[in-house]
DNA sequence: AGGGTTAGGTCAAACGTTTGACCCGGAAGA
DNA sequence: TCTTCCGGGTCAAACGTTTGACCTAACCCT
C-alpha cells in the first residue's frame, strides 16, 4: 500500500544508478549507452515500484505538456462528436492528451485563462472564434493554433473541408431526380461554413441553369431549422412552392423535416429534403435523410498532426481532400408532377 | 512582439519587489500585508507584461494541477453531452479544467498512461468502468475518482440517478392511457442503470397488476434497439403484441422506432413508446417521442463538486435527487382497442 | 531606555525532470 | 609507452512557482 509519489529518484536507488539514466531509459533516448543488464535492472525498478513521470516536472523541463486543446461551440452537436473522435484518436497515436471545452457558459476568452500558460502545446478551433483578436492573443502567447471548417477574416491558418463541392453533389443529386425549384435552408450567415455551402448551391444552381429558389438562413440547431423550414413554405406563392430543399446541416434538417410535416406537406412526395453532413442517426429519422457524408473524424485527425509540428507563425490553408459521399436515403424522391 | 515567456521575475523585477510578492499578489494570499500602492505596481507590472501562471511550475511545486476527468464511453452519444455540460460548468466555476476523454479506439487503461501523474486531481468515470482491478490502480496512485451513474460490484464510490424511479413514472403513463401489455426494450446486461430500470420497470408493473410483458435487451445505439424491437416483436404471439414498450434508452428509442415501422405498424396509434433520457432530438422525431427527463446535467454538476473536496479514501454513495419529469408527446397514446 | 509588536516585505529551499558536460577505466592504435 | 577513443555511466544546473522562515525599521507601551 504506497502512498508517496514514486519519483526517478526512488527508482534511481532500487536501480543503484544515477536519475539520469533512468530518465533516459524512460524516455528511450538514442544517444545513452547502456548494458543490457543495467537497462533491466531500471525497467525491473520501475515495473516493481509502478513508476510513471511526473506530468509537471517534465513539462517544466521541456516546456511541453504533451496536451492539444480543442475549442467547440457546443457538446451536443453531434457534427463535432466525429471531430473529437478524430482528433482524439490522432493525439493518442502521437502520446498526446486532448483537452476539449466548448463555448457554453464561458467564451474561449475566460476559458483560455483557465487553460493557462503552459498546459497546452497548441489550440484547434472547430467552428467557433469569429474573435479577430484572439489571434493575436494566441499568437503572444506563442501557442499554434488552427482554425477547423473555418476561416475568419484575414486570418490564414486553417483547414477546411470542400463544402462546396459538398453543396454541389447534393444538388446535383436533386437536379439528377428532375427537381427544378430547389431551395436553400443555409446556415447562419457569420458562419463560414455557411457561406461556402451557399456558394456551392449558387454554382450548382448555375451550371444546371436553373434560377436560385429561396434562400432563408437559420442557425445549426432543430429550432433554427423548423422555424426557418416554416418561412421557406410559407413565402412560396402558390404553385411556385419548391419541391426540394437543400439543407446546409443536418441539425437544422431535423428540423426542417418537423417544419415541413407542420405545413402539412409530406415527405419526400411533396418536398425532398437533403443536407450536409451524415450522422449514423439519419438512417433512423423518419424518412431516413438522405445526406452528404464529409471526412469529419479525418478534418480532426489532420488538425491534430498539423498542429504537432506547426511553427507558431506558419500558414496554413488547406481544403482537407477526402471522401465527400451522397447518401442516398428516402427523404429524397423525384418531384410530384 | 513580445516572443519570450513572462515569468514571475519579469514582473517582480519590473515592479521593484520580490518574487514572494508577486506570487501571493496573484494567489491572493490573505496572510499577505502589502501597501496598497505597492499591490497596484504589481497589478500594473503583471497587466503590462500580459503575465500568466506557468501551469507546470504551479502543478509541480503545489501538486495540484487544477485539472479534472471525466471518462465516458463515446461522445456520439448525446446523453453525455448533456454529463460533460453539467461537469464543464461546474468545474469552471472552481477554477477547473474538465479533461473529457473517451474510450473509442483505447481503454481506460491506455489513457491513464497518457494522462500520467499528476496532471489531474481527480477522475469521474461515467458509464464506464466495469473494471474492477481499474478502482485498485486509481487508488494507489492516490487520485479521487468517482462513478457516475454506474456503479461496479463492490465498489462504493459513485453517484448515480433515480433510474427507478424513471423507469415507474414511464410504466406508470402507460398504464395510465390504459395500456395492459407493456413490454421492455432493457439495456445491456452488464450496464448498472439498465439493471435499475428493469428493476424499476419490474416493480411498477406489480405495482399495477399487470404481468410483466416480453422483455428484451439491446445496447444503447440506434442499431441496437431496431434490432431488439424487431425481435419483440416478432416473438410476440398473435394478438398478444404489446400495445406499449417502455425502452431503456433514447438512443435505443430512434432505432426501436424504426423498427416498429419496419414491422409495418404505426405509433402510437398500435405501440405507444416511451423512453429514459430526453434530448431536444425528441421533439422532432416523427412522431415527437415522450421521454422522461432526467437531471443529466446536474449529475455533471454534482460529480465534480463532490470530487473537489473528496478524500482519495472516502467512501460516497449517492442517489442525486433532482427532478424527474415525464415529457409527453406523440408517440404515446391509448391502446388500440 | 528597553522590549514587544506590526507592517511590509525578502530569502531560499523545495517540487521532479531533463540534458549538456564531464568523468573513469580499459582497449586499441601509433 | 603514450595518446585516443569509447563504453558506460555520473553531475548538477536549470525550468517557474510556492511558502515557511526570516529580516528590518518604525512605532507603542511601560
Amino acid at each position: 500500500m504506497k502512498r508517496t509519489r514514486v519519483t526517478l529518484a526512488d527508482v534511481a536507488a532500487m536501480a543503484r544508478v544515477d536519475r539520469a539514466v533512468v530518465s533516459r531509459v524512460v524516455n528511450k533516448d538514442p544517444t545513452l549507452n547502456i548494458r543490457q543488464e543495467t537497462r533491466e535492472r531500471v525497467l525491473a525498478a520501475i515495473e516493481e515500484l509502478g513508476y510513471r513521470p511526473n506530468v509537471a516536472a517534465r513539462s517544466l523541463r521541456t516546456s511541453r505538456a504533451h496536451m492539444f486543446g480543442l475549442f467547440i461551440p457546443d457538446f451536443a452537436n453531434p457534427v463535432y462528436a466525429e471531430i473529437i473522435k478524430g482528433a482524439e484518436a490522432e493525439a493518442a497515436a502521437r502520446g498526446y492528451v486532448l483537452v476539449t471545452g466548448s463555448a457554453t457558459g464561458a467564451g474561449l476568452g475566460e476559458y483560455m485563462d483557465r487553460i493557462g500558460q503552459g498546459r497546452i502545446d497548441g489550440l484547434l478551433l472547430a467552428g467557433t472564434g469569429e474573435d479577430a483578436d484572439l489571434a493575436a492573443q494566441l499568437d503572444q502567447a506563442a501557442i499554434p493554433w488552427l482554425m477547423l471548417n473555418n476561416r475568419s477574416q484575414g486570418v490564414k491558418r486553417y483547414v477546411i473541408l470542400d463544402d462546396q463541392r459538398a453543396a454541389a453533389l447534393a444538388v446535383e443529386h436533386l437536379v439528377g431526380l428532375g427537381h427544378r425549384r430547389i431551395a436553400h435552408l443555409a446556415g447562419p450567415s457569420r458562419a463560414d461554413t455557411a457561406a461556402r455551402r451557399s456558394a456551392g448551391y449558387s454554382a450548382a444552381m448555375r451550371d444546371a441553369g436553373l434560377p436560385e429558389g429561396p434562400i432563408t438562413a437559420a442557425d445549426y440547431t432543430p429550432a433554427g431549422g423548423a422555424a426557418a423550414m416554416a418561412r421557406l413554405l410559407a413565402d412560396a406563392p402558390e404553385g411556385e412552392r419548391p419541391t426540394a430543399v437543400f439543407v446546409a446541416n443536418v441539425a437544422s434538417a431535423i428540423g426542417a423535416m418537423e417544419g415541413v410535416r407542420a405545413a402539412g406537406l409530406e415527405i419526400p412526395r411533396d418536398v425532398s429534403i437533403v443536407a450536409v453532413h451524415d450522422l449514423d442517426l439519419a438512417s433512423y429519422l423518419n424518412p431516413a435523410l438522405t445526406t452528404v457524408r464529409m471526412p469529419l473524424a479525418e478534418l480532426g485527425r489532420r488538425g491534430v498532426s498539423l498542429l504537432g509540428g506547426l511553427d507558431p507563425d506558419a500558414t496554413v490553408a488547406e481544403v482537407l481532400a477526402g471522401p465527400i459521399e451522397l447518401i442516398h436515403r428516402r427523404s429524397t424522391a423525384p418531384p410530384p408532377r
